[in-house]
DNA sequence: CAATTTTTTCATTTTTTCTTGAAATGAGTG
DNA sequence: CACTCATTTCAAGAAAAAATGAAAAAATTG
């Protein structure tokens, strides 16, 4: 093993368990492995963490840190952090878990029950379409569906609410 | 095009657009498509159908059809049902959102809550090996975690609670 | 209970998704 | 404002996930 250099320092068991942790959780949400990997590291990580620590420490490259920084800010579970006397900008995790899950319903969740919104509109057109003899059934069907995209984004305040604590 | 055999009848614009729906539901669960597919079709059929319907309306193999069942059933997505006078098993789509949500959550979200567990035990023995220097703030790590847990653990039940409607 | 039909299983192939690495862009500094 | 260092972007390659198809198992029926 050589190229000790560039990884900064290995990480320790609990470093890597906790890591581990967060990447399952990141596949539980659909989310690339190095996503869970970055915010697990910056998790645990006592200060701020630079990008280069990052792709140090978890020896993946560049271009999947940049990607997954920036997925992970664009719900708000990372922070840029400023810090004195340091060209790069700094990385740190978000680990209020009211806003975590704020972030990624209105950014990863919401958008998808607005889209219903357009669809559900275009299945009522596809109903008018139909042979009387389907209709009835049909829209029954669809009934149901705007009853729960509904009851959906009914609970996405109150699911915020819950994590308050 | 030939082999109109084996596909039943084709799939009205409705039915597609229902289906599409669903796709993108189970994408969204970390699903494979066969199975939105699959549940899609259950939900907009006004009555039970044989799996062989299935493989023919939506064109996928026995293999696909046989697993994506399994799996919905594995949470009560769906239901297979008794037809008079039929050979073949039946099936039909559960629609009460309570049991869908009861369903998924009780197979696939709380087995992983259960898992955290333990990892959570086994994380707080790794703290112990800790150097004495990195043992604080390790600990405020697992904390966090543990409280975070404990959370997610009490929300299940009111999710369940929040679809009663 | 043998023959037939249906379903499941699983190795292989296909498709999709993720990661990489290098080039382009952008930002900071002397 | 030119130079350096840092970040982003994106095409290509690698890895992971899903679908297929065929063989095995299970169930049904005459």
């Amino acid at each position: 093993m050589k190229a000790a250099a560039s990884q900064s320092e290995a990480l320790s068991p609990f470093e890597v368990e906790v890591i581990d942790l967060f990447v399952r959780v990141a596949s539980l949400l659909g989310m690339p492995r190095s996503v869970g990997e970055i915010y697990g590291l910056l998790y645990v990580a006592p200060e701020p963490l630079p990008m280069e620590t990052i792709v140090g420490k978890l020896q993946i490259s560049l271009g999947s840190a940049s990607q997954g920084l920036r997925l992970l800010r664009s719900f708000g579970a990372v922070k840029p952090q400023y810090v004195a006397g340091q060209r790069r900008d700094h990385f740190v995790a978000e680990t209020e878990l009211r806003a975590l899950l704020s972030g990624y319903f209105q950014e990863q969740v919401y958008p998808h029950l607005q889209n219903g919104t357009g669809r559900l509109a275009s299945l009522q057109r596809s109903l008018a379409e139909l042979p009387p003899a389907q209709k009835k059934i049909a829209r029954q069907r669809v009934d149901r569906l705007e009853r729960w995209h509904k009851t959906a984004l009914e609970m996405l305040p109150m699911v915020r609410k819950l994590s308050e604590k």
